[in-house]
DNA sequence: ACCACTATGTAAATCATTTTCATTTTGGAG
DNA sequence: CTCCAAAATGAAAATGATTTACATAGTGGT
């Protein structure tokens, strides 16, 4: 993404004395900037007009007013920088660059996101007799695992299976009117894949989350497709891990609503139960 | 979060005819109005310029300038509104708000950080002889097995218990050198914190991350505070499990560096384990 | 120490936005 | 149907902000 921040962060050696003064009144102060017109800018900073105009355009800006434009878009998402990659090593840049690959990966998944496969996946779940979530792998087994506990609270008869000798033998189980939602970040889990065959050879409705064009993916009566980009850094989590959270949540909550009172009636029941050992007036997540 | 395109629906009904086109161009071509001027939207409308001002006060803004840094930062997002309540049932409105819901999560946490304990726990998760994830419930357990899968990667001997039983059996043998990282959305996991007691006694550091001023939290040699409100709707996911996630890959991040070689020769060794039967140069991550 | 180049500021010019006021439109009462 | 009042809209002037042009100050190198 190409945003101001990080457009200053790689001319920053090559700026003078006043752009210098400007880049850190930008960085420590864009919300002024964007509430503020080029002359509060120039007072602020102690420089003149001409010169706030030089160092927009230098950040590749036709204008002030461009440039305002920009500082506001970086300014909501409340970060600091955008770029996947940290300024530095410090652990608040660390943090920093972690939450704009949090937020990237939720707002690109959102964007790609194919509404009517969603809403498919929403309809096929919602009217299942038995949800079987599959995934194997770190994040895929976490997703899976995550789907039941999501799933089974809106009286779905929901099981993660995330071994491959269980996902087939579950698989041979199977018969029409049952879900598999299955969770790949690769799409390339074959063993899955085989399951996912046997299956649907019973009558089982398959939905994928996983990227398209892989074996998942064509197996699959539904595909959501997921397909972020990893990043180069092997020492950071994977970012997809976000993404299958993010259609998770909007899974479950668009089966929640079509389910309506039955949802209600379970998600009342789980609380209740827990709530005997606990203050009730207390807002909490159903579910340490 | 009280963004323009929210105000938009809530006064469109006493918005008259010029006024109603000027509403429809922000939401068909909100990126056109960043690029533009005030003529220039004028003319697009087909009115002229003061009217386009009203609009802009209608709207709530002081003028047109400050109406376009509103709607840059809207668009920014590429979502079409900013509220965690959802405008409408519809699925698309749903997943706006969802988002928005995970993004507030991820940014508050950051913003609430405090990066001092965050460190601390860093430095002695990096150094643990044995490191145990304790957690139990929905998702305290994901997190607490997202920590396992995440840790011992890094070369850490790890392991992720999320049975009270199991928890409290664990901590019996614990010694000096070890640390126990324990995740409680609610912080009132008593029988959680009776482990750590018992960890405690035997040398182990209780690394907790939870709501402060909870039973677990004073219990804690060192405590990441989390402590987000949970929203009203019981049909929505808990957006605690986004604030979790962040912090748990904070923390990964961080020991990973701290770790360097070690850690890098782990995920090397872990990544070629995998890729036998993968396309090695595919950029993957980790485990699917 | 001087030159050339760059950086910066001042003031004028331009341009965009807003205000003022006149005109048109709308809706309702007679 | 017509007239009136109120609201909506636009034209033109006024304001105010931004940019340009140019002059001056600073900087680094020979």
């Amino acid at each position: 993404m190409r945003d101001i921040l990080s457009v200053l962060q790689q001319i920053e050696p090559e700026l003078s004395k006043s752009e210098r003064i400007l880049a850190a009144l930008l960085r420590n102060d864009a919300e002024f900037i964007v509430n503020a017109g080029i002359t509060d800018v120039a007072e602020r900073a102690g420089v003149s007009p001409p010169t706030v105009t030089r160092f927009c355009r230098r950040l590749g800006c036709e204008s002030y007013t461009a440039f305002k434009v920009q500082v506001a878009q970086v300014t909501f998402a409340g970060t600091r920088y955008l770029t996947a990659n940290a300024a530095s090593d410090a652990p608040r840049d660390i943090a920093d660059s972690l939450l704009a690959q949090f937020q990237d990966a939720a707002t690109s998944t959102r964007k790609a996101l194919d509404m009517e496969s969603v809403l498919a996946a929403a309809d096929a779940i919602s009217t299942a007799n038995l949800l079987a979530a599959f995934g194997a792998g770190g994040t895929s087994s976490m997703i899976s695992d995550e789907m039941q506990n999501r799933f089974f609270r809106l009286g779905l008869r929901t099981v993660s299976v995330t071994d491959h000798a269980m996902q087939l033998m579950q698989a041979a189980t199977m018969r029409t009117g049952d879900v598999i939602i299955a969770s790949s970040v690769s799409g390339r889990n074959l063993q899955m894949a085989r399951a996912l065959e046997a299956a649907k050879t019973y009558g089982a409705i398959v939905i994928a989350l996983t990227r398209p064009g892989r074996p998942v993916a064509d197996l699959a009566d539904i595909t959501i497709a997921i397909d972020l980009p990893e990043g180069d850094n092997i020492l950071r989590p994977s970012t997809s891990r976000y993404a299958f959270l993010f259609v998770t949540d909007l899974l479950a909550t668009l089966v929640a609503m079509r389910r309506g009172d039955e949802a209600r009636e379970n998600l009342r029941r789980v609380k209740y139960q827990l709530s005997n050992t606990r203050d009730p007036d207390d807002k909490e997540a159903l579910g340490d």
